[in-house]
DNA sequence: GTGGTCTAGACCACG
DNA sequence: GTGGTCTAGACCACT
């Protein structure tokens, strides 16, 4: 499910909080869906029962999962769309600021427009 | 010069690094001139010298600065060239990707260069 | 009857044990009447019998009911006057508390008083 | 300084965090203060490094305290004037709550303003 | 079985 | 020296 790079820079907790967000964006996780198990995920990824836990906490800080001892976490009612609004939020931030300093360093706004032509009609074809 | 936030999360020599880059590409410093020496830095910033160092010697491994024993750093000839070059292209990349993963959560292209046509007619006045 | 939570991180069997108090504190169960038994109250409210029954364990150790092995339980005589004056001495502790660390924080009587009598002349409905 | 009682069902971390947003109402610790690192504050209060390191990481999220690794922990410039609001809107609403219930059990509002008259004439002494 | 907490000990990047 | 992360292993409460 979750491919972890233990070689990374980025925490192992992180990119299973990362992993389980694009999960439920992309509907692989439903909301109330119990989800794995730390135990379960944990031997499954290779990982330590607390490395799992920490991230599956950070989830629940963040209002994506619920969870309690004996019951298990679960994708909390209304994960999908907040997440996916924080999520196009943010986006849209990066590419103004990214659009921001290239306009700072001289690049014109048709260019820019030309470059969103390319990459549409590729199909941006690319994770 | 150049602001130290000893609060911020982004280290300190990172942080002098990019604030190298940045007085390079703005022209405050020119290619072959001498900058601040490691002590002189340290100094001004309030800072530890082995951070000082720690960014310069970075800086030089980036081919940036070039460093004479005794003399101190200097910004190496072309300096100015290949880094605008190179941050300009992060900078697409970095356009390229955000636009992606906007497209892939289903913005237009057409939302797209209306947010572009705002932020210039805005005059995009923003670090 | 009673709703369960379990997306709450009360423990289910703690609100089996309130649920159950405050039905008592309500008028709806009556001292020396039989209430639903472990099977049935799992049954209805869709929670493990181990739990429910963990409950009114719970509920027998504090003299609240009182169980017949193959008989089921029953309301405990006195429970409710009993339930009613530790319920009362319980809030009054909390109110006091609470009280007491406004004042500490600066709030004084006459705010506090205040405070009541919105509280007061709003009729103060909620639970 | 603060005192950890192991024998606690509150978790030492949730008792380390209480114990710093205490010292910090009570002007102990001031704003931009560094306060202990880490293996200082495990080594004096006899606790795991990564217990206090939780503590400080959950202080941190809550805007009370600002670190980096390399520089250690300080007082959020701030933190006072929020926590104290904060602290102050939760010991209302506990007020509130307490006065409501005892009101549904029958209490009046003169036995409620009785009983802070007491309280208040006591001095209030007590923590 | 579930999650939550704690300890002990290790390694890393930063100052 | 600082904090951040990870592992291994243990104990607890809840279901």
């Amino acid at each position: 499910m979750i491919t972890i790079d233990i070689y990374s820079r980025t925490p192992i907790y992180q990119q299973i909080v990362d992993g389980i967000k694009r999960q439920i964006l992309l509907g692989i996780l439903q909301e109330g869906q119990q989800i794995a198990s730390v135990r379960e995920f944990s031997g499954d990824a290779g990982v330590n029962p607390n490395t799992v836990s920490k991230a599956y906490l950070e989830l629940e800080r963040l209002g994506i999962l619920v969870g309690a001892a004996g019951k298990g976490y679960f994708v909390s009612p209304g994960a999908y769309t907040r997440l996916r609004e924080k999520t196009v939020a943010e986006e849209k931030k990066a590419f103004l600021d990214a659009s921001r300093q290239l306009m700072q360093n001289g690049i014109t706004e048709s260019q820019l427009t030309d470059w969103l032509r390319e990459l549409f009609s590729e199909g941006g074809n690319q994770v």
